[in-house]
DNA sequence: TCTGGGGTCCTAGGACCC
DNA sequence: TCTGGGGTCCTAGGACCC
């Protein structure tokens, strides 16, 4: 059997750990620039308030109902998952994990054969409270797809499961794919959830009905594999961390941006942020996209969005490299008169730092940039982000952020903050 | 006025090869 | 008039996830 330890609205369970004041409360944590609802609270889901709500169309709702809210902090999010992913890891042999993101991991509970799994993860769910103060659920069964359900049954009945369920018989697998929607099957999205009411599958269970030939066509090999899934039949494995095959730094900006010079600064430092995050990995990218935009809501004002690619003759992680291409990229898809509302940059198609394939014709610096980006890593580890940075760079965030409570100074003060490290899906 | 950010995988079609 | 067959690789776009 896998199970899924799931936490509870995570990033405003976060918020709580640090003023238990919020307990009860409806509470919500909003997006960068304060742009969008990205946690609720139970209380806050129950006022409706959807996931990624605009902030400023709930207002009102807001005020009227004292909704507390909050800008994400990220570096805690990040802390608290670490803590989480310690203390769960710690129950099962030491390959037998995967984290599957910021908030949620599965174990895998096959060397415990004798044990009562049910009792042992209650004491998993008990134990994350006691030391983290974050509430989990924790579903199990025997494939990660029927995992997400078990997790679901959780949430909704929590009267009744005390943030475990065990969904294992065919009796009790039948009955939870009757009830499921079919829109709420782990793999169908909003587009296919349209296309499946269309063709009368309502249920999860209805989906089974269905001859394999249709589901192939429908919704290809990812289709085919989530039938098994749901009928019990591993298709989905546990898997070990591996590396990311791209890498992206984007961001909106809170006001929108006219003058070129401050665009070139932002997509500048993306660039940076890129190339530090490849360092971190040791791997090299061959490949660098810029893209630029303006304001996609304000119909009002002139629509321009454009990205373009370079292939590098050598692969490289030097942020001195990078920034030199993304900067070409920049003048080539700038344009002038437009009101810039977000910009990134990615990178793909890595390969090991070590095993570079050096172009015959072109002249390679990145040996030459290697030792002084390390050691510019090495001293931003130490001394704090950013803290020695290109001279294209002005080391200033353009999105908002609110003041951050004493509480939170202090936490950031007493905790050495770990990187990030999830895969993403 | 105000609308996030960062990932993966699959597929179809085109280019190219022998 | 007649115009093969099979394979790989790359890319863009679409779908999904949290």
């Amino acid at each position: 059997m896998y199970a899924l330890v799931d936490c509870n609205n995570f990033f405003v369970s976060c918020e709580r750990t640090l003023d238990p004041k919020l307990e009860n409360k409806p509470v919500v944590v909003l997006s960068n620039n304060d742009g969008c609802v990205i946690s609720r609270s139970k209380e806050a889901k129950d006022l409706g308030i959807p996931m990624a709500a605009p902030a400023f169309k709930y207002k009102e709702l807001f005020k009227k109902h004292d909704v507390q809210c909050f800008s994400a902090k990220f570096e805690l999010y990040n802390f608290k998952s670490q803590r989480v992913i310690e203390i769960s890891t710690a129950y099962v042999d030491q390959p037998d994990y995967e984290v599957y993101s910021i908030d949620e991991l599965f174990l895998d509970l096959k060397s415990f054969k004798y044990i009562n799994i049910y009792d042992y993860c209650i004491t998993i769910k008990n134990e994350i409270y006691d030391q983290e103060k974050i509430p989990v659920s924790i579903g199990i069964a025997p494939t990660k797809t029927l995992c997400k359900v078990a997790n679901r049954i959780v949430k909704q009945f929590p009267e009744q499961f005390e943030g475990v369920y065990i969904l294992d018989t065919s009796e009790k697998i039948e009955k939870a794919l009757k009830w499921l929607n079919i829109g709420d099957v782990w793999g169908i999205g909003r587009r296919l959830a349209v296309k499946m009411q269309d063709n009368g599958v309502f249920k999860a269970w209805d989906l089974l009905q269905k001859p394999e030939m249709w589901v192939r066509k429908i919704m290809g090999i990812h289709g085919v594999r989530m039938v098994n899934e749901l009928k019990g039949i591993r298709q989905l494995e546990i898997d070990a961390p591996s590396p990311k095959k791209s890498i992206a730094v984007t961001r909106s900006f809170m006001e929108m941006l006219t003058k070129k010079e401050e665009v070139r600064e932002r997509v500048e430092t993306f660039g940076m942020y890129c190339s530090e995050r490849l360092r971190k990995q040791n791997t090299c990218c061959k490949m660098v996209t810029v893209f630029v935009q303006t304001n996609r809501f304000r119909k009002d004002l002139p629509e321009y969005r454009k990205a373009m690619t370079q292939i590098l003759p050598n692969p490289t992680n030097s942020s001195i490299l990078i920034g030199r291409v993304v900067n070409e990229l920049f003048e080539a898809i700038y344009k002038e008169g437009f009101h810039y509302k977000r910009a990134g940059v990615f990178v793909n198609d890595f390969v090991p730092e070590d095993q570079r394939q050096i172009s015959l014709f072109e002249e390679d610096t990145q040996n030459q940039h290697l030792p002084v980006m390390k050691a510019m890593d090495a001293m931003n580890k130490k001394f704090g982000k950013d803290k020695v940075r290109l001279g294209s760079m002005s080391g200033e965030n353009t999105f908002g952020r609110a003041k951050l409570s004493p509480e939170y100074e202090a936490f950031l003060k007493n905790n050495t903050l770990p990187e990030a490290n999830f895969r993403f899906h």
